[in-house]
RNA sequence: UCCGCGUUAGCUCAAUGGUAGAGCAUUCGGCUGUUAACCGAAGGGUUGUAAGUUCGAGUCUUACACGCGGAGCCA
């Protein structure tokens, strides 16, 4: 065969995805991907390709396939980039029910000493190596799920009216005035602050818009050093004009139900791969139990927890209140003291504050916060005060109560902490491609 | 910051105070349907660091370093 022939043939030879696999079986494909692993037997060779799309297990038989090819199948290395051409077939003894009736494997780079084998690893090695750990199975699922989860965010909301409006990162003050933030110089200006939360200019935004989402990493300088926390993680925060505390319960409660359905519908085949027990993600449907702070405490009592009226509660009493349901479950109505200054207090009770807070099942622990904002001018003055808040930090945001003063109300949902719930892992830090964490900043 | 646990081959882990071991990975050989393939062989070690107890320390003691889990804080 000529040289210009084989060209050819490379030319007329289709270029397809595994995940398109489907579509062209009985033809003649090229693949191009990387070498996920391979087994062998004395004249056979299985060569499992993956591609980001999919797993295709190709099969060489000596006989079947040139000297130089049976060799390279044999010598390549696992994670070795790599194009194999060959007839797509239907198969059910391979994964994924189609294989390669493989003719030709080219190798674009041979991988030796790939360091994550087929074996267990242990979590320090892995995180280590987490920019070649994001190639293996589960992890390929979580990031596609993440994704699903981020696409799903966004057209909720955008189906809803609002309008995605991106807050700054570098911050002149604490947001809250409680949280250790992470520091930097600012040129002449002294000094900025990574951004807890984008709530406050989400605000302004839903006077300018009337309903806003933002969707940004946020930064926490905590010491946290346990499953359910990261020093960098996303949230997206809707905030909305004339919307009040029972408004923004129904707004999440709807936004948790289309997010969960939707991965369901969409992502069974990752969800397997995480072999999630789904069984407890179906209930995830309106309407979510709504109790208040006082309930909460009664259900605690109940189950032998003594909680002070007043005190926050706990990781594991959150975990003892959701268990009590099927579905996440909505606590309302906080004691004010243990919430932010920005929060509304409740007309009835001026020692509770419109919050409220969305517990996951299964020990996940919050994922929603939020509450209605206060609205008078007067009153957040006041709060500012006792919160030790330097006033003319905030004048900006004084200004949106000044100026045409609306109810208005929003949340926050932590997204590694959604990812987390929603794929069944037991850590924050596979919920992100490159975990921060408080002993971590590499790779 | 506090409490608990851990650190032995590239990786995951064994080893009663008495010669440092296995599986995976790597290299070589075998097998025509493997599914973390399997079978045979080989190479691979300053047992986290420093000191101490002991005839003898991977093992016991102390300090330090690093990591993991949990508490607090929070999404």
């Amino acid at each position: 065969m000529s040289i210009k022939f084989l060209i050819k043939i490379r030319y007329l030879m289709q270029i397809i995805h595994i995940s398109d696999l489907k579509n062209y079986i009985g033809q003649e494909v090229t693949l191009r991907g990387w070498l996920f692993n391979k087994r062998s037997g004395g004249k056979v060779r299985f060569v499992i390709l993956r591609d980001g799309t999919g797993y295709l297990q190709c099969v060489y038989f000596k006989g079947n396939v040139t000297e130089d090819t049976f060799d390279a199948a044999d010598r390549t290395g696992q994670e070795s980039s790599i194009e194999v051409t060959g007839k797509v077939k239907e198969e059910p003894r391979a994964a994924g029910g189609y294989e390669l009736d493989a003719k030709g494997l080219t190798i674009i780079q041979n991988a030796n000493n790939y360091p994550i084998t087929p074996k267990d690893h242990g979590i320090e090695f892995l995180l280590d190596n987490r920019h070649l750990w994001l190639r293996s199975k589960k992890q390929v699922a979580i990031l596609k799920i993440r994704h699903r989860i981020v696409k799903a965010i966004r057209d909720f909301f955008d189906d809803r009216g609002f309008t995605l409006m991106d807050t700054p990162i570098l911050t002149p003050n604490a947001v809250e005035g409680t949280s250790t933030l992470f520091e930097t110089k600012y040129f002449d200006l002294g000094s900025a602050y990574l951004t807890q939360s984008g709530q406050l200019y989400a605000e302004a935004g839903a006077m300018a818009l009337g309903k806003v989402y933002t969707f940004g990493p946020t930064f926490r300088a905590e010491k946290s050093k346990t499953r359910r926390h990261l020093t960098e993680f996303w949230m997206v925060e809707p905030e909305a004009a004339f919307f009040d505390l029972n408004d923004n319960m129904d707004l999440a409660e709807s936004f948790l139900e289309y997010i969960v359905q939707t991965v369901l519908k969409e992502m069974k085949n990752e969800l397997g791969i995480l072999e999630r027990d789904t069984s407890k993600l179906e209930n995830v449907k309106k309407p979510l139990p709504r109790i208040s702070y006082d309930e909460a405490i009664e259900i605690l009592k109940k189950n032998n927890v003594k909680l002070e009226w007043g005190k926050d509660i706990s990781g594991a009493d959150e975990t003892i209140i959701s268990n009590q349901f099927d579905r996440p479950v909505i606590v309302h109505r906080y004691p004010a003291e243990i919430k932010a200054f920005y929060m509304k207090r409740d007309p009835e009770n001026p020692k509770i504050a419109l919050a409220m807070d969305v517990l996951a099942p299964e020990g996940y622990g919050e994922i929603i916060g939020g509450s209605q904002r206060e609205d008078d001018l007067d009153q957040l003055l006041e709060r500012i005060k006792e919160h030790n808040l330097p006033q003319e930090a905030f004048e900006w945001y004084l200004d949106l109560r000044r100026y045409g003063t609306v109810p208005h109300a929003g949340f926050g949902l932590g997204l590694e902490r959604t990812v987390s719930w929603i794929c069944g892992l037991d850590h924050l830090r596979e919920a992100i491609p490159f975990p921060r964490m408080i002993y971590r900043n590499t790779p």
